[in-house]
DNA sequence: AGCACGCCGACT
DNA sequence: GTCGGCGTGCTC
């Protein structure tokens, strides 16, 4: 039997593929360039194995072996299979995430040391004989002393850079890497911590060496950040590494200048935005270990570690940590798996925690810390139902919603227009009493077919026609909800003239710094409205914001997302964070058809916590996650009937087991999008083990079946949308 | 995914 | 007569 190496290529393929080893020794972890089809590819050798199940005959030799030293260590080898298995991922989809794009092409490693410049011989006699004139002759004169850094020189001699290419090219002076320098520099002191913080420090920090997760729960502005600045100290005085995750919105550069200062060593960023040579530079640094700080989103989960101290998650309940496309991990749970594996603690800190790490707390798996206070004496917001049915509505805004932000103007503060949207699919809605449209069987709202004219149970598949008028209050006023029909910007734009109204959204900040402009333009106080989504509902000061109103808070009731009013009371929570954080007074104001839902009641009697306490109660009654485990299937094809075969051909195939509940097959809640007709099976177990058990073998299944050629279909375990 | 091979419609 | 449509099959 010849030994051979089993490679993961960047193909959406299941399987590794084996060859014969290449000239070097190849080890677990390294890279490997290799023939594939009729061209040549990149792969991470995952074992070198005595016997193959291929024909030998078909082996082919692999074409050279790209590290000798392994790139990926083992304890990253073994988190990635892990994750592989978990999430159902292709090996080379999980190595394509796990490893910058410059480090998966056939080169070697880029340096990423330090540029300095030093003196070549002919240099130092140059220098001697006084040769030279000007700016040339003094950097002869810098470098003779000693040879220097970039960022040394432009210290001693600003402008250095033209006097050095000069000399470069009569080979006076040379260029070259050395490894990063390790000297400490002096960080700015830290503020005194409030007893809680010192608390939260302290306890945290005695876990330092072994494997602990921590809830770290504090509201915004009860200063979280300064306990992670602080353990990521007393990390890097044990001369260990720190990886600190934010959600994909919240890496504000001052959060980067913040910690530059602080820390006073280097702190690598892993943003999206980055060049990817900067990217395989800032990961190469923290593979050597000379990165003592590692900050990034999502994809971040994947740096080695060779001297992890510790791994921090901020805003762990942000839904961005799920990757939604292609191989679908949770950068949260990644987290924890690695610092099982490294033996480190793991922080999740979260004002509004996910009710998965709730469930986890009191299951007494995470030890939780509180930050309760406010250090600065900060007053809560106040926060304010305001009941719009049957109220004449201005493109979806009530005259209360709009003499609340005439007031705000008037006295020359700033408001915030919040639209809730999450592409919530659209529920039958009566604006005159509050009636929406439910399934009789599972009390789930009813989606709205609109095509069809048929409301839909999304759970049980239950079908009834539209009622003509409100069967409780028998007025005609009934009107689909959750369809992006309300214009925010013109209404407001039409309403208030004269002031400036901003939308922030994923358009209007596609540029890097758009978002940071826009806020800058916020600064100066004058009066102005902002509208829009998601990514307003954290970060940023605005200290003459003092109003925000939420709009669209009734999708959050209604949807049949069972995470929405999870979702909902985080971002009340969150959003309200925003409002008055200096020294004026915050108001939010909460517009719905149902001022006296629980949640909402709940919400504002009780906060955040007893609200998500209850809907985790509730989550267990009815077993849903956490209490049960989920796996969606989805589908989309060029025609309807496709994706209907293909998903009852999906059905079929599973293994017939009575501890498995499958709702569906049904159209998604956005039956058409892009021209696709989009179709999905939910899975549900209780048991992790048995439901982990058949997937795989069920997606082989799904890729032999022939219905499947003409559709496009992927797996979502653990889905955070159920579309 | 990427690429070849292979058999049926409108064009230099 | 061909160029090219995308259905089908394969990659160690």
């Amino acid at each position: 039997m010849p030994t051979v190496l089993r490679v993961a290529l960047p193909v959406p393929l299941p399987n590794l593929f084996d060859y014969l080893p290449a000239a070097g020794r190849a080890v677990a972890g390294s890279r490997v360039e290799v023939p594939f089809g009729r061209g040549k590819l990149v792969g991470v050798v995952v074992e070198v194995a005595s016997g193959t199940t291929i024909d030998t005959q078909r082996l082919k030799p692999a074409i050279r072996l790209l590290d000798e030293m392994p790139l990926l260590d083992s304890e990253l080898m073994q988190t990635l299979a892990w994750a592989a298995d978990y999430w159902l991922g292709a090996p080379g989809e999980v190595y394509a995430s796990a490893l910058p794009l410059a480090l998966r092409e056939a080169r070697p490693l880029p340096s990423f040391g330090e540029e300095y410049w030093s003196l070549t011989l002919a240099g130092r006699s140059a220098h001697d004989a006084g040769s030279r004139r000007g700016g040339s002759k003094r950097l002869l004169a810098v470098l003779a002393g000693a040879a220097m850094s970039a960022p040394e020189l432009a210290e001693h001699l600003p402008g250095w850079r033209p006097a050095a290419r000069r000399l470069a090219t009569a080979g006076l002076v040379v260029r070259s890497e050395r490894a990063p320098s390790r000297r400490p520099q002096v960080g700015s002191t830290a503020p005194r911590l409030s007893e809680e913080q010192q608390h939260a420090v302290s306890t945290i920090g005695a876990s330092l060496g072994r494997y602990q997760p921590f809830l770290l729960d504090g509201v915004t502005g009860s200063g979280k950040t300064e306990v992670y600045l602080a353990l990521i100290e007393q990390t890097l005085a044990s001369g260990r590494q720190a990886l600190l995750l934010v959600p994909e919105i919240g890496l504000a550069p001052q959060t980067v200048r913040r910690l530059r200062e602080r820390l006073g060593v280097s702190v690598e960023v892993l943003h999206s935005s980055l060049s990817e040579g900067d990217r395989a530079r800032a990961w190469l640094r923290a593979r050597d270990g000379s990165a003592k700080v590692i900050l990034g989103t999502r994809s971040a989960v994947f740096t080695p570690l060779p001297h992890a101290g510790i791994v921090i998650v901020d805003e762990e309940h942000d839904s961005s940590y799920k990757q939604q496309e292609g191989f679908r991990y949770h950068a949260r749970d990644l987290a924890l798996v690695r610092a099982r594996a490294l033996g480190i603690p793991v922080v999740l800190g979260s004002g509004t925690p996910s009710l998965e790490s709730l469930a986890n707390a009191e299951a007494g798996r995470y030890h939780t810390v509180h930050l309760r206070a406010r250090p600065g004496a900060l007053r809560p917001p106040q926060v304010q139902i305001i009941d719009m049915r049957a109220q004449r509505l201005d493109h979806g805004l009530s005259p209360a919603l709009l003499g609340a932000v005439a007031e705000t103007l008037a006295r020359g503060e700033q408001a915030l227009v919040f639209r809730n949207r999450r592409g919530y699919a659209p529920v039958l809605l009566c604006h005159g009493c509050g009636w929406h449209a439910e399934c009789p069987r599972c009390e789930r709202p009813l989606t709205l077919h609109a095509g069809r004219r048929q409301l839909i149970c999304h759970h049980c598949d239950h079908r009834q026609r539209l009622p003509t008028s409100c069967p409780s209050c028998a007025a005609g006023s009934l009107k689909p909800q959750g369809h992006g029909t309300e214009r925010l910007e013109e209404a407001l734009i039409a309403q208030f003239p004269e002031v400036p109204v901003l939308r922030v959204d994923r358009e209007t900040t596609r540029r890097r710094d758009a978002f940071e402009q826009l806020l800058e333009r916020l600064q100066d106080d004058q009066p102005a409205i902002l509208v829009g989504t998601q990514m307003l509902a954290k970060g940023h000061d605005l200290p003459n914001l003092t109003l925000v109103a939420i709009v669209g808070v009734d999708e959050g009731l209604h949807s049949i997302d069972f995470r929405a009013g999870e979702r909902l009371a985080q971002l009340v929570v969150q959003v309200a964070g925003r409002a008055g954080r200096a020294r004026r007074p915050g108001r939010v104001l909460l517009q719905t058809h149902q001022p006296d839902h629980p949640l909402l009641r709940g919400l504002l009697a009780q906060g955040y916590a007893t609200t998500a306490h209850e809907l985790l109660a509730e989550r267990r009654q009815v077993q849903l996650p956490p209490f049960s485990h989920q796996v969606l299937l989805r589908v989309d094809a060029a025609q309807r009937p496709l994706a209907d075969a293909f998903l009852a051909a999906a059905k079929a195939a599973l293994p017939d087991q009575p501890s498995l509940q499958v709702a569906g097959p049904m159209p998604a809640p956005m039956p058409l999008r892009g021209g696709r007709h989009r179709g999905q099976l939910l899975l549900e177990a209780g048991s992790r083990t048995h439901l982990h058990g058949m997937l795989r073998p069920w997606e082989r299944a799904l890729r032999a079946l022939k219905e499947a050629r003409r559709v496009r279909w992927s797996l979502d375990v653990d889905p955070v949308d159920l579309y």
